[in-house]
DNA sequence: ACCCTTGCCGAAACCGGTTTCGGAGACAAT
DNA sequence: ATTGTCTCCGAAACCGGTTTCGGCAAGGGT
C-alpha cells in the first residue's frame, strides 16, 4: 500500500540546527534556546554572543519543531467565507499580498482556508487550531453579532477583525472608516447643489452597514439637509437589487437627484435603471459608490467611488495579529484608516431639481409607452 | 523583553495522542504508528484494529509533530507572483476555494505566499521549503521556460503546473485547452461568414500563448481560411494595448471583420477602438475573448468569451499535487479540461465584408474630421 | 528433535526544538 | 571561615510523533 514518497532532500538539508549553534558556541542547546527566547536567567553577555552567532550562521528555528512543544507555528490564519456578492473579491489578491508580505517580514506565513457556510467556517477554525496550522486569525467582513468572534474569544485564540463589531470586548481590529466616506460623499453632493439624496445600504447583518448609514445621516445633518427615510433603503447588494431599488426611488413623487451607494455593485444597478429611464448619470442623476471595484472603472461614465488600499489593510491586519499572538492586549491593537475618493463622471450639479426630474421621468416614460404598442 | 503570550489552551487540549491510542489498544506507540503508516511488518489484524480505534477515538496525527521527523506537513504551497495585468485575479477567490476544499478533504492545508518579482518568488520557494511550511507547490501561469520549474525540479520538491511548459520532463500538470477554445472560436466566426479574422495574442513568455496561437491557426485551417500574418499580433495584454492593436488592425486596407483575443482585457480595448470608429460590435465587427472576466459581462454588449471553472482547476491541481507528494510519478499526473463558451452580443454575421468595412471606416473618419475643425 | 526462517511486535533512539530542575561558582553578609 | 543568596549555565526530561533494531514465538524443512 505504501508508495515511496518523492525524495525531499530538504530533510537533511543545509539547515543549521540549534545543536550546531550550541556546539559552535560551546554551550548546550538548552542554554542557546533560552538565550534566544530572552529567558531572564541568561547573562546579557551570552545572550548577545548567541544572538550574534545565530545571525552569523543563519540560524532560524524550525517552526514545526518549536510547535510541538509550544503549540505555536508562526502562521496567521485566514478563513474566507465566500458569498456570491462579495465586494472584496476583486481585491483579494491585493489583500493576500499585504498579509503575506507583512507576515513574511516577521518570519510568519499565511494559512488560507475557505468555507461555504457559517457553520462550516466555525468548524474550519476549530480544525486549524487543533491541527496547529495557525496561531491566530484575521476575520474579514465582521458582522454586528459574529459567532466567529464568540468562538475564538471563548477558546482564547488570538484574532484581529477586519471591521468592527457589536461587542468589541477583547477584540483587536483594523477598519476603514466607511462612515467618514459616506459623510464626505453626502457633503460633496450637497455642495453640488443636491437636496434630495438617497442612500442604498448593504446587508444590515454586516457591521459596516450601520456605520455607513450613520455616516450618511451625519453628512446630511452637516449639510443642513433632512435625511428622508423614504430615500434610505438597505439590503441592496447585487446589481439587480441596485437596479430595482433605483427604479423604486425614481418612481417616487419627489425622486432623489442623487443616490449614494454603500456598495459599488448596487451602484452598477443604478446605471441600468438610469439607462432604462433615459437619464444622464452625472447630470440628471448623480451617483457615488464605495469599494472601487474594477467594473466601476470600466463602465461609462466611470463611477465616482471610494477606493480602499487592500494591500495596506492586509499588512496592518497581519502586523496587529502577530502582536496579538505575542501577547499584546487587544485594546491596544485597534487601528483605522480612510477610504480615498476616486472621482469619476457620475456626480455633478443636478441638471434640474427633484420636481424637474420627476417631470422628465414622467415624460420619458410616456414617450416610451407611446412607442411600444 | 519577553511578553506573556496569549494563553492558547489548545495546547493541552482534548486531542487524542498516539500514546492514548496505544494505551487503549495495549500496544506501544511505535507499533501504532507503523500500523497507521502501513508498514509491512504489521499483521493485517492489528492494522485493522488500530485503524478502527483511531477512527473511533478520533485520532488525527499532529502534522507539526510528524513533520519534525518526516519533514512533511501536509500543506500545499502556492506562491502568487502578482503582475499588474493578471487575468486570473478576478478568479483568485474561486481558485483558492477549489484548492483549499480539495486539500482539506485530504486533511491538508494551504499555505499562500506572494512575490513581486521572479527572483523574490524563487527565494520564497526556498524559504518555504526550508521552513517546512509546504510539501509541494502549485505553479500558476507557467512560462515556456520557467525558472521555478528548474528550481523545484533540481531540489526534488514536488510541484504541479497550472499550465504546460516547454520542457515537460518530470512535470505534472493540469491545464485548460486554450488551443481548443481558440480553434472553436475561429470556426464559430467562420460559420458566421467571417473571412478575415484577426488574432490578438498575449505575452509570448507564457506558455499558453503559443498554444492559443496554434489553436487559432488550426481553426483557420479547419475553416479553410488563410491566417494572414498581418492580422496576428502578440504581446497584447492590457486594455490600452488592446485598443491600440485594434486601431492598427482596423486602419489596414483590408481590415478584419472579426477579432479573436487571447485575453478579455485586450478585448475590452477593442470595445474602445470600435466605439471611437463608430463601429457596432457584433455587426460591423465581431469580437471573441477568453477568460470570462466580470467586466466583460458588465459592458454593453456583453462579450462573447470563454470561461474557465477556476474552482475546479484549483481542486484538481490540489489533488494532483497531493498524489505527487505521496510518490506518484509526474508522468501519470497530467490532466486537461476545456473552457466553456459563454455567448454574448459581440459576435455574429458581419454586416459587410472587409472591403465594405474599410469603406465604412474611411467614411466615419471623414465625418469625424469634418466635424472637428 | 533441531535449526532456520518468517511474521510480528516491543524497546529505545531519534527528530529539533523547549522547559524544568539543580548545582557550581561568585559574592556579600555574618 | 561559614553560611546564604544570586547569577548563570548544564543536564535531562519532554513534546508527539517516526524509525531502527532486536527478539520472541510460530511454522517449515530435514
Amino acid at each position: 500500500m505504501k508508495t515511496k514518497p518523492v525524495e525531499t532532500r530538504a530533510g537533511r538539508g543545509d539547515r543549521v540546527r540549534i545543536s550546531d549553534l550550541a556546539e559552535a558556541l560551546g554551550l548546550t542547546k538548552g542554554t542557546v534556546s533560552r538565550a534566544l527566547n530572552d529567558y531572564p536567567d541568561i547573562s546579557e553577555a551570552t545572550r548577545r554572543r548567541v544572538a550574534g552567532a545565530a545571525q552569523r550562521m543563519g540560524y532560524r528555528p524550525l517552526a514545526t519543531a518549536q510547535a510541538i512543544r509550544t503549540g505555536r507555528v508562526r502562521a496567521v490564519g485566514l478563513v474566507m467565507q465566500l458569498e456570491q456578492h462579495d465586494s472584496q473579491r476583486p481585491f483579494l489578491a491585493d489583500f493576500l499580498r499585504g498579509i503575506s508580505t507583512a507576515a513574511g517580514s516577521e518570519g510568519w506565513t499565511l494559512t488560507v482556508a475557505t468555507a461555504q457556510s457559517e457553520a462550516e467556517g466555525l468548524e474550519t477554525f476549530r480544525r486549524i487550531v487543533a491541527d496547529r496550522k495557525a496561531d491566530g486569525f484575521i476575520l474579514p467582513r465582521t458582522k454586528v453579532r459574529d459567532p466567529r468572534i464568540d468562538l475564538l474569544r471563548d477558546r482564547r485564540v488570538p484574532f484581529v477583525l477586519y471591521g468592527r463589531t457589536g461587542n468589541p470586548e477583547g477584540c483587536a481590529w483594523f477598519d476603514i472608516l466607511g462612515e467618514d466616506a459616506m459623510s464626505e460623499a453626502v457633503i460633496r453632493l450637497a455642495d453640488h447643489g443636491h437636496r434630495r439624496i438617497a442612500f442604498l445600504n448593504g446587508a444590515t447583518r454586516f457591521n459596516y452597514s450601520a456605520l455607513r448609514a450613520r455616516g450618511f445621516r451625519d453628512g446630511m445633518a452637516a449639510a443642513g439637509l433632512v435625511a428622508d427615510p423614504d430615500l434610505m433603503l438597505s439590503g441592496v447588494v447585487s446589481v439587480d437589487e441596485g437596479e430595482a431599488a433605483a427604479r423604486r426611488l425614481l418612481a417616487l413623487p419627489e425622486p432623489p437627484t442623487a443616490i449614494l451607494c454603500a456598495l459599488d455593485t448596487a451602484a452598477l444597478g443604478v446605471y441600468r435603471a438610469a439607462a432604462a429611464l433615459g437619464l444622464d448619470l452625472g447630470r440628471d442623476l448623480s451617483l457615488i459608490g464605495y469599494d472601487g471595484i474594477p467594473e466601476a472603472a470600466a463602465v461609462t461614465p466611470t463611477l465616482t467611488s471610494f477606493e480602499v488600499d487592500q494591500a495596506e489593510a492586509g499588512a496592518r491586519l497581519a502586523r496587529l495579529l502577530i502582536e496579538r499572538c505575542r501577547g499584546a492586549s487587544a485594546e491596544d491593537l485597534r487601528e483605522t484608516a480612510h477610504a480615498r475618493l476616486r472621482i469619476g463622471g457620475t456626480d455633478g450639479p443636478p441638471a434640474q431639481d427633484s420636481a424637474g426630474l420627476a417631470a422628465k421621468i414622467t415624460q420619458k416614460r410616456n414617450e416610451t409607452r407611446g412607442r411600444q404598442p
